[in-house]
DNA sequence: TTGAAAGCGCTAACAG
DNA sequence: CTGTTAGCGCTTTCAA
C-alpha cells in the first residue's frame, strides 16, 4: 500500500481512504490512486485491516457435524453464497467428534477474529461463548448456557404433521426412531405425541424408539428388531434423514411394507421402489436467514433481543406414507 | 498479550516464546506464564499473528463448485478434517457461477492471506496465480496456465472400466452421456473410445451426448431422446453421479431396462429399484491428498517439482450394469 | 482535502 | 534465559 501510495505521490490514509469507498479525496486525486492500483497489482491484505482494534475480519465462521450430510451440505451452501454477496468469507470448523471438539473449534475460531459465529451445536455448554464478545447464531437447534439468535425448523408441528398423516391413514401402532439426544429429536417426539392426545391415542412407549447413534446402520438395526416383534408396528416414522434411509434399508430385506414417514427430505427420495413421503423444509433457507441474521448483528445493523426464527415444515405425500395399515403385511412376492 | 506479560511479571517475547511452543524458557518462568494465560483466558490473536512478513496465517482455503454435489462435500470434509488436525482452519470460496466469480473469489482468498489454496477449477485461465506466492494444489481436475500439484482420479481407466464392462456383457451400442467441457469429462470419454478400439469396434457418434448442462434435468431430457430413437443404445455409460441419476429417473418414467454403468458411486444407489453399478473412487482420499500435499508445500517440507497424484477407479456390480443386450427391451409390465 | 504519525497484537532480532 | 524494541500493513485521529 505504502508502493501504492509513493507511486501516486500522495500519502497513506489517501491511498486507505480511495480503498474504503474514497469518500473525502478530490476526484483527481483518486484517480491517480486508482491508477497506482491498477499498475501495481494492489490488494488489501484482510489481515493487517482486521488487527484494527474493534475491527473484524470479514469472514463468518460456520460449524457444523458432518458436511457429508447433506442437509449439513446444503445449510453451508446457503450460508456461503450470502456471505459472499456481502463479501464475506466463511470459515469452516471441522467438528466430527466430541463437544470438547466442538468448543476448541469454536475458540480457534474465535481466536481467528471472525466477525460472527454461525454454529449447529451439538451437546455440551455453550456458555464459554458468552463474553468472546463476537455475534453468535445456532443453526437448526439451540445451544445452553447463552442466549442468542436462533434459525430452525418447526420440529415439533413437523412431527406432528408426519404422525398426524400416518394417524389419518388409520394406523394406531406408529413407531418413531429417534437419533440420540438431540435437541430436534425431543421436540419431533413432542410433535408425535400430540398427534396421539389429539386422535385420542394413547402412545405404546414401545414403539418409541431411542436409537444409540443417529446413523443409518443403527436405525437399519432397529427397525429389523422393531418388525420382527410379534406386535409391529404397521407404520414408522423416521426422525431424520439417515434414519429414514436406515428404515427402508431394514424394510427392503424384510421384504415388508408399513407405511413409513421420514422427517428432512434426501436426494431420491422419489425414485425408490417406494418413493417416501418426508415432511420437509426449506433448508436452504435455514442457512440463508443464518447468514443474513449473522452479518446484520455483525456490522451492528441489528440490535434486537435475541431472534427466534422458526421455518414451517410440510407434508410431501410421495406414496410410502399412504399404505393403510393392512399393507404392513409380509409382501407378496 | 500484555496483560499476560504484566500478570507473570515477564517480558512480552518470553509469553510468546511460551505460547509458541516454550523453547528456550525456563520451566518455572514457563509455568508462571502458563498459569497468567489462564487465569486471564488469554488466546492468541491469529491475525496479528499472520501479519508477520512471510508468515502466512494458519488457514487454507478451499474454492469448489456445489457443494451440495456429495462429491465436493466430500472432499470438503475430507480436507477439512485433515487440515484441522494440523491446526488449520480451512476457509471456504463460493463459487457457482462464472470463471469470473472464480477468479475474484480466489483472490479475496488470497487478500485473506491463506496459507495455501486447493481449487477444484472451472473453465478459465488461472495464470493468474502465478506470482501469488501462495502454493495451489488443484483438485480433481488441473487448471491451465499454471503449473501446480494436482489430484484426481484416473478419469480416463475409469472410463474404460466403465466401458469395457458394458462390452463385456456384449453390448455393441453404448451410450456415453457427458456434462459440458469439463477436463474430466474429456478423460471418461477417452477411455470410453479405446475401450472400443479395443475390442475392435467403432463408435458410433451419434451415441456420445454432450449435454448442455451437467445436471439431472438435461441427463433425462437426453436420455429420453435417446432411447425413443429408432435405433436406441443398449446401454448407458453416465458419466457423472448427477447424469446417472437423470438417466435412472428417464428410464423409470419410460419403462425401459437398458444396461446403466454410473461414474462416481452416491448415496442410496444400492437402494435404487435396480441397484446401480458404479466405477468408484475414493473422493475422501481425494481431499486427504489435498490436504496433506497443500500442508506440505506451505510449511516448505515439500519442495518437489509440482506433483501429480492420480487415484485409481474401482468397479461396483450392483446390477443395473450387468443387464444384457437383450434387457433394454420394454420392460415386462 | 491531504499528509504524518500513532498504534492494533504479535514475532523475531538483539542485547543484557 | 529473558527483557526490549522494531516493525508487519493497515486504519484513523490530528494537524496542516
Amino acid at each position: 500500500m505504502i508502493d501504492v501510495a509513493r507511486r501516486a505521490g500522495v500519502g497513506l490514509g489517501t491511498v486507505s481512504r480511495v480503498v474504503n469507498g474514497g469518500h473525502g479525496v478530490r476526484d483527481e486525486t483518486a484517480q491517480r490512486v486508482r491508477t497506482a492500483i491498477e499498475q501495481l497489482g494492489f490488494q488489501r491484505n484482510e489481515v493487517a485491516r482486521a488487527l484494527r482494534p474493534g475491527k473484524k475480519s470479514s469472514s463468518l465462521a460456520l460449524v457444523l457435524g458432518d458436511l457429508t450430510n447433506p442437509f449439513f451440505a446444503t445449510i453451508a451452501k446457503a450460508s456461503l453464497e450470502v456471505a459472499g454477496q456481502s463479501g464475506f468469507a466463511v470459515v469452516l470448523g471441522s467438528v466430527d467428534e466430541d463437544p470438547e471438539g466442538e468448543k476448541r473449534a469454536i475458540q480457534e475460531l474465535v481466536s481467528r477474529q471472525v466477525a460472527g459465529l454461525m454454529i449447529v451445536p451439538d451437546q455440551g455448554d455453550h456458555a464459554f461463548l458468552v463474553g468472546a464478545g463476537v455475534p453468535v447464531v445456532f443453526v437448526d437447534r439451540p445451544a445452553t448456557g447463552i442466549e442468542a439468535d436462533i434459525v430452525m425448523v418447526d420440529n415439533e408441528g413437523g412431527g406432528k404433521l408426519a404422525t398426524d398423516h400416518l394417524l389419518e391413514q388409520g394406523h394406531e401402532r406408529i413407531a418413531i426412531l429417534l437419533a440420540p439426544s438431540y435437541y430436534t429429536t425431543g421436540r419431533r417426539l413432542r410433535g408425535y405425541r400430540r398427534a396421539h392426545r389429539g386422535a385420542g391415542l394413547e402412545v405404546d412407549e414401545s414403539l418409541v424408539v431411542q436409537l444409540p447413534e443417529g446413523n443409518a446402520e443403527s436405525a437399519e438395526k432397529a427397525t429389523r428388531e422393531l418388525m420382527l416383534r410379534p406386535d409391529p408396528p404397521t407404520a414408522i416414522f423416521a426422525s431424520t434423514n439417515f434414519l429414514t434411509e436406515g428404515v427402508l434399508r431394514a424394510l427392503g430385506e424384510l421384504g415388508l411394507e408399513p407405511a413409513v414417514v421420514g422427517f428432512d427430505d434426501f436426494r431420491l427420495a422419489d425414485m425408490l421402489p417406494t418413493p417416501v413421503t418426508v415432511v420437509a423444509s426449506d433448508i436452504a433457507e435455514l442457512g440463508r436467514s443464518a447468514a443474513r441474521l449473522l452479518l446484520d448483528r455483525a456490522s451492528g445493523a441489528d440490535r434486537r433481543p435475541p431472534q427466534r426464527i422458526v421455518l414451517p415444515c410440510a407434508l410431501i405425500q410421495r406414496g410410502s406414507g399412504e399404505r393403510p395399515p393392512s399393507a404392513s403385511k409380509r409382501k407378496p412376492r
